[in-house]
DNA sequence: CCGTATATTGCATTCGAATGCAATTGTCAT
DNA sequence: ATGACAATTGCATTCGAATGCAATATACGG
């Protein structure tokens, strides 16, 4: 009988067992060349359904994987994303990892991950993603002309994810802060409020200077230019010690521009605690992204909602097409946020 | 002038470029063998100084780094760990991986993140794990005996983190929930709080039966047995819904324990906004970990804090000591959590 | 100047799977 | 039964780097 053999050789195996076993050990376990264990695991390959099925057997009782290095070493497809992000972006961090992953992961990928100490650290880590041969590249930090450059050269696919791509060949995935930052400030203009501060996030984040730009940008157009800056980090910490010190330096500021919501957060309260100010009568506060603790009770923020779940889901999407496609060209797109007029900000 | 030959030889290299150059590329413009430029980038390898730099300086010119597919095919180590981590865990969840990835990165290992919806999406991840041929496993869901035992007998280190290792093999790194739920809870009876209930984590969250059990069974042994529970799934909006629903049955509750920080927050805001009660003097509510949002001004949790960074660097540690040296046995490290004392319970 | 010890170097093979090509088998109409 | 044609199958090679072994070069003591 076939299977008593077939059983014990795949018991000897296992018996073994030092070593994973590789499509050489199914073939001579099921009597069959390794090429044709091959076309087993692979789709449309010329394979008799006899031996297709006699071959699936003996893998499935020995345990046999495709080498996934192997694969990629031949075929040029590691199936491996790398996804670039810094840690302290801020509060959507989670959701954007989880969605990404998730996201790829439905499409047969997996993730490198280089979680950043800060924006700046790209050059450290960016060598590990050419050794690793990474099909493709998610990136929400800022990379160079330079290494977008050479990434186009190779016929890599980048997507930038809330960053502007400056050269050529990179995809972009962006949420509008400029719209944003227009929504807010003109409601709050529009609102009587005439003494602005901002509260922006680092130089070397992008969207901190973007959000701060764009705010100024608006506030400008109406005629303020003497507008406060202080520059936080995107932590509690820093949104609350920037509420103080804009606040001693101009005690009569009526509204707040926060580059995100925990610093809006944390400015909410220290207006509140350290600064004796109510919220929204006293100062209006707004933040940006539209995490979850801005719509907590306690502080229900007036903010602009990044449509996350669209963003990761558009940026995987995007990177596939032009995965399986190269010639496709490189195409921007802009999400609009949501305006979500909470309670922290003073509204006519 | 053999500079100007070299030059010329990697510019007309650098202009085919439709590929990335390997180190028969190197070898070939060096004029020497494969095996020297294999030998230049492994550590303690055998080579020549003179013939090392005149390596060195081709590859840099034509930008060559070795292919870490092909090396780890051969050397079979591929210098990646694969991170399992659900999702919704908690608000930790940032801080754990961005921990994790920083003490790899220093050591030289890259992160293939799983990042699973919750835990049991296990199963259908794992054999990409095998396929990848990962060096190593930091797993924050729980792993069957089976899925250890495998790991185990390929040699494959594995470390959990928050989780119990039940089979043998695995190391740990954990918080100690029992010890934490018992410094909270019998703080609260020491300060005259007699009515407890309960919001738990979902079912399927090791940490969350862990902490429910520590709560019931230090409840128990102060003679309390019949304490409410609910469950909710680590969400504020769960917490929210669970605090609620704890009142309307039993409305003289005066503590309320939740398994998570996030719950916690939910919780007091449903107190406050949705059930009418001042905490801390009407109802004591605390939670677990420690995070970012539990120290904001308007919740000032009363807690437990788990040393995140501490186990995150322990984890990567315990690792990497198993990958040097496989015989090291397994070890199970129980990191104390620290009491924070708030203002969200009412303390004699 | 020679022999021996040591440091370099190259050759050939290896890792595990994919694939072009040629050989083989099978199918069907005539 | 036979030829034409399609479907299977195996052989041999390939991907890019690492490494044991043998060959060569260099150093050094006498």
């Amino acid at each position: 009988m076939a299977k008593t053999k077939s059983d014990t050789d795949a018991q000897s195996f296992l018996a073994k067992a030092g070593r994973r076993p590789t499509s050489y050990d199914v073939a001579r376990l099921a009597g069959v060349s390794q090429s044709a264990v091959s076309r087993c695991f692979a789709p449309n390959a010329s394979i008799g359904q006899a031996k297709r099925e006699k071959i699936l057997k003996v893998a499935a009782e020995i345990g046999y994987k495709p080498n996934a290095l192997a694969q990629a070493l031949i075929s040029k497809r590691t199936h491996l994303v790398a996804v670039l992000i810094s840690s302290n972006t801020n509060l959507t961090y989670p959701e954007v990892l989880a969605g990404l992953c998730a996201s790829l992961t439905d499409r047969d990928m997996r993730v490198l991950l280089f979680s950043l100490r800060s924006e700046s650290d790209v050059d450290q880590i960016i060598h590990q993603i050419w050794r690793h041969s990474v099909d493709g590249v998610i990136a929400a930090v800022r990379l160079s002309d330079d290494q977008l450059a050479e990434f186009a050269r190779h016929r890599i696919p980048v997507v930038l994810y809330n960053r502007m791509a400056s050269g050529g060949g990179a995809g972009s995935i962006r949420c509008d802060s400029a719209q944003g930052e227009r929504d807010l400030v003109t409601r709050l203009l529009d609102s009587g409020h005439r003494r602005f501060g901002v509260i922006a996030g680092p130089e070397d984040s992008y969207v901190g200077e973007e959000r701060r730009q764009a705010t100024l940008a608006t506030l400008a157009a109406a005629g303020m230019t003497d507008v406060p800056v202080v520059r936080g980090d995107y932590s509690y910490a820093s949104g609350r010690a920037g509420l103080i010190s804009l606040l001693q330096e101009q005690p009569q500021l009526d509204a707040i521009v926060c580059g995100s919501d925990m610093m809006a957060i944390g400015a909410m309260d220290g207006a509140r605690q350290d600064c004796a100010r109510r919220i929204p009568q006293d100062l209006s506060i707004v933040g940006f992204d539209g995490s979850g603790p801005a719509m907590w009770e306690s502080y229900r923020l007036t903010t602009i909602r990044q449509p996350v779940n669209r963003m990761t889901e558009a940026s995987v999407a995007m990177l596939m097409e032009r995965l399986d496609d190269p010639s496709v060209p490189a195409e921007q797109r802009l999400f609009s946020g949501e305006l979500i007029i909470g309670e922290s900000a003073r509204f006519a």
